[in-house]
DNA sequence: CTGAAAGCGCTTACAG
DNA sequence: CTGAAAGCGCTTACAG
């Protein structure tokens, strides 16, 4: 039962409780041996700090909330990883608190939360980063938060991202550059924001490198696997065929190597199938699926570096601190040159 | 920003803190009429307790601790959902703590966490929930903790779990029924606690129905995907195939449905696939994956419940507390009857 | 059934 | 550069 206290630190040392707090603060204003001393006392007694007076006492509670509403596990995972670990780093703790989009009393639970835990900062994952409920709710009480790829108003919030625009437009091109002319695209769900960006990239290499866009192989999905696997269906059931498809996510892809399967075409050497998202399931699948990896994990522990330095709490010139991390190209398995026409 | 506190309330109500306090925590010896007028006060006021100031005075801190380390994130992802659910229901919140339990420092790190945090409780997933270090520093510091399916020494502590056996005895017998006869089966990792408990329930299906276990069909895996293609490829490389195969878990079930696509062989038609576990892509692979649900969700939200209720504290009758939840057959369509030779 | 006092372990002003 | 006092918002004994 440790019940190690400050008082108990001081007391080893010889100073006062005030003199503790300093050091363990880091506040300025304390001699060298001052300091030393405390920090050896703190360490032969094995001190911790406790988090509830701390936050009492203080302005600070050290808790940073996430909150997340069924985006892919694999997702919120990488979150976690990378929020906890920035987390970690400045004697943070995370909060989860999944939360319901869909539920009326979306507002009051989220003040709720807000209010007993006194969270220092809060970090938005999609689809909630884009729900003006619970924007409001933080912001009412003056609790900063950073988004997470949020879809719309981005000015109107500290947020972390990568650029979709660019990632999509890097794929193709490597497409492109393996010799692929007739390539497919499979959009996202209309209601998401990445969806136009992503295509916006397919459509910029292809016209960069004086390639056209052929409209009947460009369909309309939701980034199901089922929606890949129809357009997929849709645009390989035509007397003309691409010879590789870009899906706009990985459960696209997957479909599409579905239908290339029924089909009986052998995918890479009949058809290149490429991704976006780096799921699990794109290295599971086989042939392994080439993709973009999102840089979820650096997202989310930048987003805490903001929350936790404060910079997220306040606006530079008018306007929020916003922050594009670098995204990875992963050709695996899916692609490869187009076979010669015999 | 809301600052209103049980001063206010009482204030309002026109009572002492202490008898605000009493209501909000339920307290008996109350008369009626004095709770709804605090009742009244609090909802008026939209008061919310602060958490802070409860753990501090109090003995409990409201927050209860997940430990993981590097599960499937799906699996984490179930677990958090049920554990949240349930701490929400009774004014508790969810701290998760990524823990490395390859770290040498992992048992300072595990005190650091309980002792800031002042943890009521904290839920152990495997592998963390069989480590020595954790559970020792967990017990050091009288916090009470359930773990989740661990494979070691079930009697030290409270536990939930499912009944890997009979999961396994059940799926088996559903292939039998189906009409095979000939089933192959591939063994999980050697150092999971698991791999034993499935193999004992496919044998004991096995043989309840005067069925031979081939041993030419049995092979050593390690629950990863690629081991389950090459004990797959292993079992039907041979002259006598036999007509279904279940795999321990579903990545090496996919393993087996990449191979038998390799040697030409169709799935379920000419051989059924059965996993265990039901990953996401589970249900994302052509044919859709024939498994075992883990009951997840509600062993997380049991454990839970242990922890809130304080009977994950105390021994009864010399032992822990130790529960088992119901598992879920979910047959789909990598399994059919057999064909019969032509 | 209700309340006044003390105290949980820190940090915040304020002195010196 | 260091410290004594007050107080954060609750709960814990203890009275009545």
């Amino acid at each position: 039962m440790s019940a190690v206290t400050i008082t108990d630190v001081a007391a080893r040392a010889g100073l006062s409780i005030k003199t503790v707090s300093r050091v363990l603060n880091n506040e300025p204003n304390v001699r060298e041996k001052t300091r030393d001393r405390v920090l050896e006392a703190a360490r032969a007694l094995d001190y911790q700090p406790n988090l509830s007076a701390r936050s009492l006492a203080g302005a600070r509670s050290f808790l940073i909330g996430l909150f997340f509403d069924n985006p892919s596990p694999a997702y919120v995972y990488d979150v976690q990883l990378g929020a906890a670990s920035r987390c970690r780093a400045s004697g943070y703790h995370l909060t989860i608190e999944p939360v319901d989009t869909q539920a009326d009393d979306l507002e009051r639970v989220v003040r709720g939360i807000i209010s007993t835990l006194r969270l220092d900062g809060v970090v938005l994952t999609p689809p909630v980063c884009d729900d003006d409920r619970v924007l409001r709710a933080l912001e009412a009480s003056g609790t900063p938060y950073v988004r997470m790829s949020p879809d719309r108003d981005l000015g109107r919030a500290p947020r972390v991202g990568m650029d979709d625009t660019r990632a999509a437009y890097e794929m193709t091109l490597n497409l492109i550059d393996m010799g692929h002319v007739a390539i497919g695209f499979i959009l996202g769900h209309p209601d998401h924001g990445a969806t136009n960006l992503r295509y916006k990239g397919f459509v910029e290499a292809m016209t960069s490198r004086g390639l056209v866009v052929n409209p009947a192989f460009v369909k309309q999905g939701l980034f199901s696997s089922q929606s890949g696997f129809d357009c997929a269906e849709a645009i390989l059931n035509q007397p003309q065929r691409p010879t590789a498809i870009f899906a706009s996510n990985d459960d696209m892809a997957l479909g599409v190597m579905a239908a290339a399967n029924r089909l009986k075409l052998s995918v890479p050497d009949q058809l290149s199938v490429a991704g976006f998202d780096n799921t699990p399931a794109a290295s599971t699948v086989w042939p392994h699926l080439s993709t973009v990896a999102q840089p979820i994990f650096n997202m989310a522990s930048a987003a805490c570096e903001l929350l936790i330095s404060r910079e997220a709490a306040v606006m530079v010139e008018g306007t929020w601190v916003s922050q594009l991390m670098d995204f990875e190209i992963i050709m695996r398995d899916s692609t490869c040159p187009p076979t010669p026409a015999l």
